[in-house]
DNA sequence: CCTGAATGAGACAATTGCGTCTCACTCGAT
DNA sequence: ATCGAGTGAGACGCAATTGTCTCATTCAGG
């Protein structure tokens, strides 16, 4: 009976990724609830766009957590952070296009953590060696929200297999299209 | 005192891609005209859309086949793409995240066209050996969508330099983070 | 079998945005 | 200087959405 916070909220974000003007009343009936009950638990449309911010950083934070970036190779560890992004991906992938959220206040400060996280780990890539230095670290980290997004859609429209997508992410990331001549 | 057409739709674009939901009296005051013009020019927000969706398939069409994709290596050829692209960025950007586009009609047949030029390019490459063959073309095309929408936020937030763009772009894409042994 | 919390459906007013219109103004061409 | 097309500002009615409310129903736990 109890409606679940999180479904609802991974149900809005799916929806409003392709359809950010959707009413209150198609994203409940996207979550198989009523407008009333939306209503109920988010005061308004407002609360619902935080209430899905908030969700995305706990959710990327655990990511990041159990990523462990800081141990091992950076190749490595951003295969793993890959891998346990992919599942958040539709809610990342809403957030990260839409930047209606950060009007008058600040960018969440949740988000500078996390921008801040990623970061370093491509710094430390480039530092040890592994990850090239013509690219900046800020361009990787941007590329890695954009490759998430742009895998979250192309697995919902069924261009991509869901199978193979933490690959496909992680491989492009790190090693391009090219197919490379060594190893 | 005419009103550059292009130039509304470009800004239309830029709003629109960060805030969907901004209203028709923002987007006039985001491209510096009145209500009333931007109403006089297209006859409602679907016409706006339909009309930036246009745009962008033309600046697109135009940009392919600058790059001569069918010249040279695919690599190169790529580039040459990215190159084209970039200044287009902007306006793809919008439209690759938001498919509230396509509802009941089908997906624009211009937009077919040209996913099968860009997916050729890839397959090409792949058939010629110098693009790996365990990312699948249809994955590569997406990759490249999202790596330009998420190029044009990063410049337009002030995360990369302009002046960078393309090329983080283009050898993102093609070589990926990982630095190369060979070469 | 009760009881109560939670839900869905619908009604309601208020707000918002849309599309159209009018009117005065500006600017370029004649 | 005059004319006319194009524009901005604003008003207007209309449609859609929002947020709140009520009421009947459902379902879990005692």
């Amino acid at each position: 009976m109890a409606v679940d916070r999180s479904h609802v909220l991974t149900a809005a974000a799916a929806l409003l990724a392709r359809r950010p003007t959707s009413s209150m009343d198609e994203i409940a009936r996207a979550a198989g609830i009523g407008r009333a009950t939306l209503h109920r638990h988010f005061a308004g449309r407002d609360a619902l766009i935080r209430a899905l911010e908030q969700l995305g950083i706990e959710q990327l934070t655990h990511a990041l957590d159990a990523a462990r970036l800081d141990e091992g190779a950076a190749p490595d560890a951003l295969r793993r952070l890959v891998a346990e992004a992919e599942p958040v991906a539709g809610v990342l992938a809403f957030l990260f296009t839409e930047n209606q959220l950060f009007e008058g206040e600040g960018i969440n400060e949740g988000w500078t953590r996390l921008d801040a996280r990623i970061h370093a780990l491509f710094r430390r890539g480039q530092e040890e060696g592994d990850f090239r230095i013509d690219l900046g670290a800020a361009w990787l980290t941007e590329a890695f929200y954009g490759l998430i997004g742009a895998g979250a859609w192309a697995v919902h429209d069924g261009r991509v297999a869901r199978n193979d997508l933490t690959h496909s992410i992680a491989e492009l990331l790190l090693g391009g299209a090219r197919r490379s001549m060594e190893k």
